[in-house]
DNA sequence: ATCACAAATCGGAACGTTAAAATCAACGAT
DNA sequence: ATCGTTGATTTTAACGTTCCGATTTGTGAT
């Protein structure tokens, strides 16, 4: 492998400049730096990330722990993201490393990375409601990135959907079409996420005059599976809800086959909203009927975590590295007036 | 976080014999090796992997590089093999490290990788009937070691189960039974397995004394739709088979749907036989009919992968690392006698 | 006493890079 | 002529390890 040595030598130069040169200050002289570029492009350079790091603390490398290897709805949640990011990640010079944890404690993964010195700074995924990860790495001075907002320690960098608004925006949507009675189909209860669409779901029944009825809010895997499972036990209640609200695509479709193993039709009987993540696979345009939802790719959230990520490097304050995005609105036809019983 | 030198300043030695001692060399005395230790867990000592990389060309990461991110039975697969191969590296102090490829070329990520000079090995998973990465790894002298046998450059290190001879024996088992149309339902034709086990295929059948029907090997992505759809052609066939061979539980599984849906019947119509990877989620044993299978568990793979690994690593030459096992055969209920027409 | 030899430990160089400080040349202003 | 000033480059030191070749100490043989 070629060195900034061997630059140098062929150049004439010293390796402190052609160092510089790569690195584009502005203190040599634009024909040398050319120059430079061309010998290195020659020789195939790559900086050695290793002699990099252990002098200026910095390799570009950045981790991603998964704490237990996911399955269904969340690998290829996860693959989305990651593989979106890796690609956002990359136009900035940063490199994305997975690694599995293989030990009880999580932080102990961590703690170990972080040790062996190659890792600049984390990508959280799924943060739990009960984390201990941020305050681990704060308190190790790592920075870090969350994807997903931590209502309870809203202090660290984040990028997330506003999953508050879009919950707000379903339930207002079923109630302005008369239904009374609406259940939540909400993710896995230690998530984070499925606590904040909780409590947003229920202050929106409350802003629309409607007593938050407690059995009818259900937590899962957010399998397809579990959508219908949910849906089958809601829709046996006396008071049977009439309109659903669906964390993903997946359960939405297993809600809808519930509905119609009751002989329920949709919209006709029963409305549906539900959240599309645009996970490969699913098109919610597509089902019968075309579902209503609020949308927003989760591949998308790969270029505004890169960019937090640099920000975050480069020395920007956590407190200032908030982003929270809006889903767009999609009116199909899983929504109606609610029947009149 | 602590160095050697802060463990020879507290222990008075200096930091080569503090290097040697952690390392267990025995040109130490055991009293000071203790003391060493002591002192490293009290102060969390990790060395430091660029800092070792950077001097012994040794960091003990390896990596795995997926050129495209995995869906369905390839994620699956994929968490299986990973997670299993992270615990099997761990207990011999190997960090496994994953990156996904966002180049066209997935050769220049790997020249990335390599050129930053962080990685002492990679992984390589489904190695591909014409695969350009192990000849590639070999030209730049970086060690690796292959998850699948590469039939037409067997001289790489690689562990596998013996496809070749599962097949046969699934065939050998299908003409005993009196089956003279076999069907072969075969993973995705650019993968090398796939090449093998249509070799193989034909063999047996040879072996056996039928003449090997062109039309009965269907490729396809290994899914259970695949499965399904694959079957059903295939029963709409004039002189359709009675005998299937699956190359896994998922194509199995949806041959069974699409056998059933044809208004047949398993095995009194049609017999299968199925290889199981024992992925998580599914279990052959429990089908309707209970599935005979040849067996053997994607995760037993992370042993003797890790072993090979550091093997090579160890200087051990490449052409003396090969391992293939071969898998069990459960007899269940999915065979039974070719009906008379 | 001297020597040889092993056992235990140490000092210094090296790996490839970056950061800080120093050097050098050229130039205009005093 | 001297003095800063600027711009371009170099020198030196450091980062945390490992490796190689000393150095020191203790032991037994001559």
């Amino acid at each position: 492998m070629a060195t900034l040595k061997d630059i140098a030598k062929l150049t004439g130069l010293s390796a402190t400049t052609v160092s510089r040169a790569l690195r584009g200050f502005d203190d040599v002289t634009p024909s040398t730096r050319e120059r430079v570029k061309e010998v290195a492009r020659e020789l195939n350079y790559r900086p050695n990330h290793s002699a990099r790091k252990l002098v200026s603390g910095r390799s570009g490398v950045v981790g991603l722990v998964l704490d237990t290897p996911p399955a269904g709805f969340e690998a290829a949640h996860f693959f989305e993201i990651t593989h979106a990011l890796t690609q956002a990640m990359a136009t900035r010079g940063l490199d994305l490393f997975l690694h599995i944890s293989t030990d009880k404690d999580p932080l102990k993964t961590y703690d170990r990375l972080i040790g062996q010195g190659m890792i600049d700074a984390f990508v959280l995924l799924f943060p739990l409601a009960d984390d201990p990860r941020m305050e681990f790495l704060r308190s190790k001075g790592v920075p870090f990135v969350v994807h997903g907002k931590h209502v309870e320690a809203p202090e660290y960098p984040y990028f997330d959907v506003d999953t508050a608004d879009l919950t707000r925006k379903a339930v207002a949507h079923l109630a302005e079409y008369g239904h009374r009675r609406i259940a939540l189909l909400n993710g896995n209860e230690s998530w984070m996420v499925s606590r904040e669409r909780a409590q947003a779901f229920k202050t929106a029944l409350a802003e629309a005059g409607l007593e938050p009825l407690p059995d009818l809010i259900r937590y899962g895997d957010t399998s397809q599976r579990f959508g219908q499972d949910a849906a089958r036990t809601l829709l046996e209640l006396a008071d049977r809800p009439t309109g659903f609200v669906c964390c993903n695509s997946l359960t939405a479709i297993g809600a809808l086959s519930a509905i119609t193993e009751a002989g329920l039709i949709v919209p006709g009987d029963v409305s549906i909203v539900a959240h599309d993540d645009r996970l490969p696979g699913v098109d919610t345009a597509k089902l019968v009927p075309p579902l209503t939802v609020t949308c927003d790719a989760v591949r998308n959230a790969g270029e505004p975590l890169a960019e937090l990520l640099q920000q975050r490097l480069k020395g920007v304050a956590a407190a200032n590295l908030h982003r929270l995005e809006k889903a767009r609105w999609i009116d199909r036809n899983s929504v109606a007036q609610v029947p009149v019983s």
